[in-house]
DNA sequence: CCGTTGTTGTGGCAGTTTGCACAAATGAGC
DNA sequence: GCTCATTTGTGCAAACTGCCACAACAACGG
């Protein structure tokens, strides 16, 4: 215990604190390694094993204690508080993620939105007022912001994740598809829905 | 050479066809492993790894000519034509997949779109007209389509699962932020952003 | 109190994935 | 035609990942 954990490993927490979750809306009290591995098509040895390195969350002959579970795994990703993001881009994507509903609870929410183009700022989505791109350096450095999301086109989404980066941010979810340059200390994930579709066209 | 190849490996070739692409679009002839080494972040030796497994692209000395390699890659992922796909869902997340303009020249594109809601069946999104989900499985029968993406909320992704399988549909995007359980020979990929922020913030 | 059933946590191994390092091939310069 | 600078494709070893199998522990019934 307390050696350095794979990310792969950090990967899979959030799909088990998706499934646990889903269980306390169910009213569920207790579950086990093999249910969840019935669930997620997850092995139940490897479930256990990735839950054992961050502790002993289980108990033998009983299985483990759901709420106790998410809490802890909430600690684990540091989602046990609401980290605020901005979003750079109000077209289609932008406007999307901005009204999505589902961060609510998952330990996010959006905190400011921007575009550069002069007829969109000062418009509203929902509730966001369209900030401009070209003072998110400004607007950023008075907020502590650490996540960004890029909805721009691909063309300008490197220029995007620079400037994200110079206000301060660490972590970034790229939808623009193209690849993206940053330095080690910022992490990275891209949601590409073509990769997806890609990767499951050459089975069919 | 054909033997049986990796998912990890078939995982990794949209991304290499994604910077293919943004070469041609930069007029670029010539490649080699080692600029898209840079450009992606994945070793050198990966990717000649990678592509020798479907045959021999390149030429040594010289590296991969651009085009050669886009259309051998597109081949292996059969979108070396256009796949029709089924959205079933035409809230926020519906409607902006229906209008996202990606789809066209990666080898997809959107043929249909469904939802449950009386109030929007015959209603429009660009150039879609909203049909009755309760008859995807006549109306899907009559088409040839093989993708669909579900952009319903959590409690409904299931049913909405296997009502897409029973239309004859082989691959499926799941947008909703849900685990869902489907025939071992049906290809599932999920879209979750917040997944991948969870993933992120537990290294911030 | 004891036997039975159930479930975790983990040592160790098998299978998978990655990357080094180099022979072989190519093209350009002279 | 020869040399030099490149770059591919790949054998092999190292690193990583997944899973079996079992000891340890827990709860329950009688």
């Amino acid at each position: 215990m307390n050696t350095i954990i794979p990310d792969i490993v950090v990967g899979r927490l959030p799909i088990y604190l998706r499934a646990l979750q889903r269980m306390v809306e169910e009213d569920r009290q207790i579950t086990s390694s093999l249910e969840l591995s019935e669930r997620l098509g997850i092995s139940a040895a490897q479930i256990r094993k990735d839950l054992s390195q961050f502790g002993e969350f289980g108990k033998q002959g009983t299985g483990y204690n759901i709420e106790f579970l998410v809490e802890n795994i909430r600690k684990i990703l540091k989602i046990d508080r609401v980290w605020g993001m901005a979003i750079v881009g109000a077209g289609d994507i932008g406007s999307a993620i901005a009204r999505y509903q589902g961060f609510a609870n998952r330990g996010f929410r959006v905190s400011k939105i921007f575009d550069i183009d002069q007829a969109k700022i000062g418009t509203k989505i929902g509730e966001f007022v369209i900030e401009d791109f070209n003072s998110i350096v400004n607007i950023l450095s008075q907020e502590n912001i650490k996540i960004g999301m890029i909805a721009v086109p691909g063309s300008a989404a490197q220029e995007v994740a620079d400037r994200l980066i110079q206000a301060g941010v660490k972590a970034i979810l790229n939808y623009a598809p193209i690849n993206i340059i940053v330095p080690q200390d910022i992490k990275l994930q891209y949601i590409d829905p073509v990769i997806h579709l890609q990767r499951m066209s050459y089975y069919l």
